[in-house]
RNA sequence: CGCGGGGUGGAGCAGUUCGGAAGCUCGUCGGGCUCAUAACCCGAAGGUCGUAGGUUCAAAUCCUACUCCCGCAA
């Protein structure tokens, strides 16, 4: 096996794509997703594989539909020995899919079943999980359903954004990926057949509205929610009818018996450490935060020059009926 | 030409409506109180008010252009 292959968009995918542009592969040739508009100024950004396969002098090619015939003729052609494919964000067709003759080899993060879908480094994050990881599967029609060739765990921890877990988890996937292909090449790997049920939720693309926190929840799903959402689409809520921002948080669980009645998003207290709010039956401390129009700035800093009285009730519902 | 907010000592902000002495909360430095302190009291330094031009007796404030940062929308 030497021909391959590479199908990917974003810059999770890019590890991978070095790795195999410094290993004894080929890569034939990249797909990756038409340049779309970014940014305020709505400028066309090529997606980040594209920018590394230029700088490599790989031919890219953009195909808004892969599923259009032209592609799988253009790949017969081409007659890579694997395809392998990292977050491109369509759809590949079954024949596609049975073209190379090692298959269509996928790097996903998660330890699969578990959280298929496009977002699941995120989802992990979210629902508290304590260790995700990388699964390399042979790929078939379903969306993360194939057999899983390799994994690697890696534990969650307590700070954990999905940030921070991106890299972690793209730098894994990229040396287990080179194994994976030699593992196949030489038939030391053994596909495992995945159940047909995975037994977490469908891990569903995020979006902004995805960030609009909702005090009701305890603290420290909250915080798990937060730390997910991060970088993009972050988390947020609305202060005097401004939307507000949320970086950093922690747990606060001891409340006094007054703060026990307060309603979900009061603020209890403001102080240099941060700002005290009720989250559920516990309560959350923002730590870093960005008022709409401002910069990302620490709460003690945030407060010498805006004043939250305690008691004012944070989110969407309040912020008209502060006025009053 | 997508919509909107903003640029004021080191940090975060007020002041702009209605032009007329550069303020607030902190930080820094010096002193005092104290067994002691990040606490408290007294004092000091530090700002071409984003840039350039215009109006005016007078501009942070009004007008024009530019620039940088940020929220939304895609």
């Amino acid at each position: 096996m030497k021909n391959v292959v590479f199908m990917g968009t974003p810059d999770f995918a890019v590890g991978t794509l070095e790795a195999l542009l410094n290993s004894n592969y080929t890569v034939l040739a990249v797909f990756t997703q038409p340049d779309k508009p970014k940014g305020r100024k709505g400028e066309l950004t090529p997606p980040a594989v594209k920018q590394c396969a230029v700088a490599h002098g790989v031919p890219v090619y953009q195909p808004k539909r892969i599923r259009d015939s032209e592609n799988l003729v253009f790949l017969r052609d081409l007659n890579p020995d694997v395809i392998v494919v990292v977050a491109f964000g369509q759809i590949i067709p079954k024949e596609i899919l049975e073209l190379p003759r090692y298959g269509c080899v996928n790097v996903h993060g998660s330890l699969l079943p578990k959280y298929r879908g496009a977002a699941p480094i995120q989802w992990a994050i979210i629902d508290g999980e304590s260790n995700t990881g990388i699964t390399t599967m042979r790929m078939d029609e379903g969306v993360d359903t194939g057999d899983i060739l390799l994994q690697e765990a890696t534990p969650i921890a307590a700070d954990e954004t999905a940030g921070s877990l991106f890299e972690r988890l793209s730098a894994i996937g990229a040396s287990l990926l080179i194994r994976t292909l030699e593992g196949l090449e030489e038939d030391k790997i053994t596909p495992i057949h995945q159940p047909e049920q995975s037994p977490t939720p469908y891990a569903a693309m995020l979006s902004r509205k995805d960030g609009e926190v909702d005090w009701s929840m305890d603290g420290h799903s909250l915080d798990c929610r937060i730390r997910g959402l991060l970088p993009w689409p972050g988390a947020f809520t609305w202060l005097d009818g401004k939307q507000l921002k949320i970086w950093s948080v922690a747990v606060r669980d001891v409340m006094s018996e007054e703060d026990e009645k307060a309603l979900p998003g009061t603020v209890l207290a403001a102080e240099e450490d941060g700002i005290l709010v009720k989250a559920g039956k516990s309560g959350i401390l923002i730590r870093e935060l960005q008022l709409e129009g401002k910069k990302r700035m620490e709460a003690g800093a945030f407060l010498r020059g805006c004043s939250i009285r305690p008691g004012t009730v944070l989110g969407r519902d309040h912020s008209a009926a502060e006025d009053v």
